[in-house]
DNA sequence: CCTTGAGTTCAATAAAAATTGAACCTTTGC
DNA sequence: GCAAAGGTTCAATTTTTATTGAACTCAAGG
């Protein structure tokens, strides 16, 4: 009953963490994932896995799940702390390198099977007998190769000008 | 029983509107947003409501309210067709268009009420009496709005660079 | 080796989001 | 002015997604 346990956040951390939880749904992410990073990215000491268990009030198995997630975009970084037992976090503050992750492991992986898929439809459109009908479907698939290949050429872009 | 219903869907479109169905997710939309959409985009003629509901199998609801965010993202089109009590629908197949329609409809109204929410931020931040603490507090504050500036600059770049 | 605590996994559950369908407008043709 | 058809709305339901929590692994200390 001696060390007051620093439950709960702040005013500041409540309003950022709600911030984050937001602003990563328009990334199609979990909420939770938002609260974690938008935590580590407001408080000045690294923290713990029980420390967000604690603070945000969810279960040890999200808190688990989100970091390894954020680990695998690389929003966070694993640092020393206090407990030489425990792994403590920090996160990664560089939105180029936010993105970057984003786009790497969320992004990437869609275009490719995208491109996959839209050779196998070229395929079908070469079956189709009305000379026609086959126009324009082909027209079509030309139109989303050109798409895929725009998307492709957007992308490095956003990263070099989120480069500072 | 005399004029085949033209139900269900031929391979070349089942995989089109497959394709979007899955593409959409990836910009936070329902799947059947996708489905409509790719269904419009691969059809040569224009499509009415209860085209979408009998070959994609999906309730008036669903339909009515897809059609009518993709008119708002400027996705789609009305357009005349055979029946003139209906109205006809064609996809709007320019993707400038289509991104300018999101970033326009999905994404500037989160980033107005993130700046809102930033500068309630501030004024919190601005309460802090350890001074170490409302630096470090001001730093990331002025961190995330560097963020926000940078992500204005960057959306007008996308639809440039996609307008060929 | 046995205990303790950090961290992971995953089936069960809760929460959120999409979809349905029935009731309700609205316009048109008679 | 009313029947019929296109279209919309929204509460109820289904489906999908996120979260929990109990059982587990693993490493370190005694």
């Amino acid at each position: 009953m001696s060390g007051a346990k620093p439950s709960s956040l702040i005013e500041i951390e409540r309003q950022v963490v709600s911030l984050f939880a937001d602003g990563v749904r328009l990334a199609g992410l979990p909420r939770s994932i938002g609260e974690i990073y938008g935590l580590l990215f407001i408080s000045a000491e690294p923290l713990a896995m029980d420390d967000l268990v604690e603070r945000l009030n969810i279960s040890k198995g999200s808190a688990s799940q989100g970091l390894k997630l954020l680990r695998t975009l690389g929003a966070i970084r694993e640092v020393e702390g206090p407990d030489v037992r425990r792994t403590y976090f920090e996160g990664d503050i560089e939105l180029k390198k936010l993105v970057g992750g984003f786009i790497r492991e969320q992004m990437r992986p869609h275009m490719e099977s995208g491109k996959d898929r839209l050779k196998a439809l070229e395929e079908e459109v070469a079956k189709e007998e009305d000379g026609i009908k086959q126009e324009f479907y082909d027209e079509r698939v030309k139109k989303l190769e050109r798409w895929l290949k725009q998307a492709k050429l957007v992308l490095p872009l956003v990263q070099r000008v989120l480069g500072e």
